[in-house]
DNA sequence: GCATTGACTCTAG
DNA sequence: CCTAGAGCCAATG
């Protein structure tokens, strides 16, 4: 499959553990290309609904969300702050506290 | 099949 | 802090 690497990060993206999150750069690194991160953002965009993929959890490397809508990126907080991640006075998520290791569950 | 775009990241100035 | 260029992958026109 060519899509193979949509496969891989949509896995990654469901190990992401509740109350940690996760980089476009880490997700793409642990798929295999540290500069896929464009790639990811597409995985998280185009997924389907019914994908149980927590791309709440997915941020941008500035430990903020990159969405074109801020309605999502409330959405995104809401749900984060339900899981224990703590957002600072920017609304950005402290990345050396709350970055997923990548390496448990 | 080529060109453009996109929820990105890095390096350099 | 901001701008610019390069790199990667898939969708879309």
């Amino acid at each position: 499959m060519s899509s193979q690497l949509f496969h891989r990060i949509y896995e990654i993206v469901l190990r992401i553990p509740k109350g940690k999150v996760a980089t476009y750069g880490q997700i793409a690194r642990l798929a295999g290309n540290n500069r896929a991160a464009r790639t990811v953002g597409w995985v998280l965009h185009a997924l389907p609904d019914e994908s149980p993929a927590p791309w709440h959890r997915v941020i941008n490397r500035s430990g903020r969300s990159s969405f074109p809508e801020a309605a999502k990126r409330s959405l995104q907080r809401a749900l984060l702050e339900q899981e224990g991640v703590v957002f600072d006075e920017n609304g950005v998520v402290d990345l050396a506290v709350f970055q997923w290791d990548g390496a448990e569950s």
